[in-house]
DNA sequence: ATCATTTCGTGCGTATACGCACGTTTTATT
DNA sequence: AATAAAACGTGCGTATACGCACGAAATGAT
C-alpha cells in the first residue's frame, strides 16, 4: 500500500520537528562548554579519521564547503582545531583536533550523554536499529544523483 | 534491550543527514518559484489556520519567535503574507497570506510533490506511519519540559 | 485597584547553511 | 606536451536559527 496523501504532509514536519528538537537541546546542553551543536558534530568526525580534508569534513557531516570553512574558522580561533597544507595535494588543507580540541571533545561527549540517553529512552534497540534504517533510506531517496521523477 | 551506545552515536547524526538531505533537495526544487524551504513551512502553517499569530506560528513550525519575525518581514516584503495588529490583544499581530501568498503556495505545493513522491516512493505505507510516530516520539523526549535527568 | 509576573513583538549579535564566482592546483583528454 | 575539465578552498550575499534584553501590553495575585 502507497502512503497516502496525510503521511506525505505529516513526514517532513515530523522529520523537521525532530532534529529542530534535538539541535536546541544539544545547543542548550553543550552551551557552558562553548561549543555549539553543530561544532560537536564536526569534532566527532574528527575523532573518528584524523587528517581529513575541509571537502571530506563537509561530506562526513553532511553540510557545505563554505559552512565548513566557516566553522573551522571559529574552532582554530578557538584552539581547537588546527589547519595544515596537505602533504601531496596544494589545493587541500588538512584539519585535526588539537591536544586542547580532544580534551574538549571528551568534555562534549560526557555533557550531551544525558541527551542521548533521553533520546533513546523511549526507545527499545530495535526501533532505534528501525529508525537508523528508515532515516537512512530517506536520506538515499533525497540524494541528488538519485532521479526521483521521470 | 536498550539501545547500544553505537546505536546512540548514530542516531542524531542519521537524523541531521536526512533532515539535511529534506531541506536541500527542498530549497532546490523551490529555487525557481524563489521562495525557500522555511518560507514554505511557514506557509503551510498559515494555510490550515488562518488569523495566526507570530508566537503560535513559531510554535507549529518548530521556529523561533525572533526567526519567525524574520521570516515574515522577507514574505511580507514580497507581498504574499500580511500582518495586521490582533483585534483584541494588541501585543499580538495576526498574520495570514495575501491573495497571492495563495496562489503562490499552490505552485510550491505542485513544486514539492515531487520531493514528497521519492520521499515515500521507497518506504510502505505502514513504514511510513512508523516513522513518524518514532520521529514526534524523539520530538517528545527532548521537550524541554520533559525531565530528562533527575 | 495596585503591583508582580508573564507574554508579545522587536532589535542585536553570533553561528550555521547554501549558492555562486573566483583563483589555484590537480586530473583527464587529446 | 598542451589544453580542457574537474576539484579544493576562499569570499560574498542572503536566509535561517537562537539567545538575550528591551518596551509595551495582558494576566495574575493580593
Amino acid at each position: 500500500m502507497n502512503p497516502s496523501i496525510d503521511q506525505e504532509r505529516a513526514l517532513p514536519l515530523a522529520l523537521r520537528a525532530a532534529y529542530m528538537a534535538l539541535h536546541r537541546s544539544t545547543d542548550a546542553v553543550l552551551q557552558e562548554c562553548g561549543v555549539t551543536a553543530d561544532q560537536f558534530v564536526l569534532m566527532l568526525a574528527l575523532r573518528e579519521d584524523r587528517a581529513l580534508t575541509q571537502r571530506e569534513l563537509a561530506d562526513r557531516i553532511s553540510s557545505d564547503a563554505s559552512t565548513v570553512r566557516a566553522m573551522l574558522v571559529l574552532l582554530e580561533r578557538n584552539g581547537l582545531v588546527q589547519r595544515t597544507s596537505h602533504p601531496t595535494d596544494s589545493r587541500a588543507k588538512t584539519v585535526e583536533l588539537t591536544p586542547t580540541g580532544k580534551r574538549k571533545l571528551q568534555k562534549l561527549w560526557k555533557a550531551g550523554q544525558a541527551i542521548r540517553t533521553s533520546m533513546t529512552g523511549t526507545l527499545s534497540s530495535k526501533e532505534v536499529t528501525l529508525l537508523i534504517r528508515l532515516l537512512s533510506r530517506l536520506k538515499e531517496s533525497l540524494a541528488p544523483d538519485h532521479n526521483c521523477v521521470h
